[in-house]
DNA sequence: AGAAGGACCAGTGGTCCGTA
DNA sequence: AGAAGGACCAGTGGTCCGTA
């Protein structure tokens, strides 16, 4: 009974896009992805009213509780190993949307995959940290968006090795320099 | 070979005692129940610290990797069902004190077991919350030494209950008035 | 090959109940 | 009977890898 082919079987898989374009064909695009990181706040909102009017435990960030009840709700498109794996990137784009931006493009012209701009946003944030005493955990709790969300293993220990590299260079007798460039 | 009967095999039970009073014979006093949550959050410290040289995961509260931190540095007599067991009655040590200390002296008087102390326990928290918007969590979240404890299930549950009972018999027409007592 | 997401796993919060 | 705490359990954060 698989030739019905009404049902989508998965999401179209993501294209990078400038800001504000509409990814054409089977393609979803990056305004979309960023979209659903709010919709998912949205849903952990319901999820912290319902809490309290039951005096039950409220949760402060998207957990597992809150993809269960986005499922429910019909958003069938919202799973939690999608939304993990690109919160790095909705970090850039909360905290330098105009550097989030010129990235998106420089990637769409370079025509680079959705892998290739994914990795590409590390380096941004990891400098933003490298600004504000690379407490990644502090700049994700003090933008009101991102704050409900997990900080990404990944992006923390990149923030880890870079803040000891930057402490060698800068510290040690007669350092190389070369620890002064990610080496990602 | 349990003839030895060197080794301590749990601790003394707990038993009530007023402030400043040291436990007689094989027993344990109040002030060395809180004492032992001053010192799981000085473990929770050490975690802390441990975790931000590493660039881990940072813990705010007392978790099982606390407990287990406790248990590797020789703290054998911290568990976690004990000192769960107890937190609202820290709790009200560490939100008023004095209330804390004239509850103890009257169990004491009384004669009661620390079952029944802990028990008494719940009514005056649950009043301070009703005094501050019924909202456990912010008062657990706004002191600092409360703040790295789970607010318990069943003091939540309490002040939850309490808040719909003021609630109707403030506003319902002809309100009975007998919810303004604890039904407990 | 590149990407979406079902499903698994180690370790969590919570507390029961066999123990002393 | 009253109390301390080992040990279990349902549901979590995290992400791999079989799938399309």
């Amino acid at each position: 009974m698989r030739g019905g082919g009404r049902e989508r079987q998965r999401e179209h898989p993501f294209i990078v896009t400038e800001a504000g374009e509409v990814a054409r064909g089977k393609k979803n695009g990056l305004d979309y992805l960023f979209h659903l990181y709010e919709q998912c706040h949205d849903f952990l909102t319901q999820v912290q009213n319902i809490a309290k009017e039951r005096g039950e435990k409220c949760p402060t960030k998207v957990t597992n509780q809150v993809f269960r009840f986005a499922k429910k709700a019909g958003a069938n498109y919202i799973n939690k190993p999608k939304m993990r794996h690109y919160v790095h990137c909705y970090a850039l784009h909360c905290l330098d949307e105009e550097a989030s931006n010129a990235l998106r493009r420089e990637c769409k012209l370079r025509g680079e995959n959705i892998g290739a701009w994914r990795q590409a946003c590390y380096r941004p944030v990891v400098e933003i940290a490298a600004g504000q005493g690379w407490d990644i955990d502090a700049i994700f709790s003090a933008h009101a968006q991102l704050s409900v969300w997990y900080v990404p293993t990944k992006l923390r220990q990149l923030c880890h090795t870079e803040r000891n590299n930057a402490t060698v260079s800068s510290s040690a007798s007669g350092g190389s320099g070369t620890a002064d460039h990610l080496p990602y």
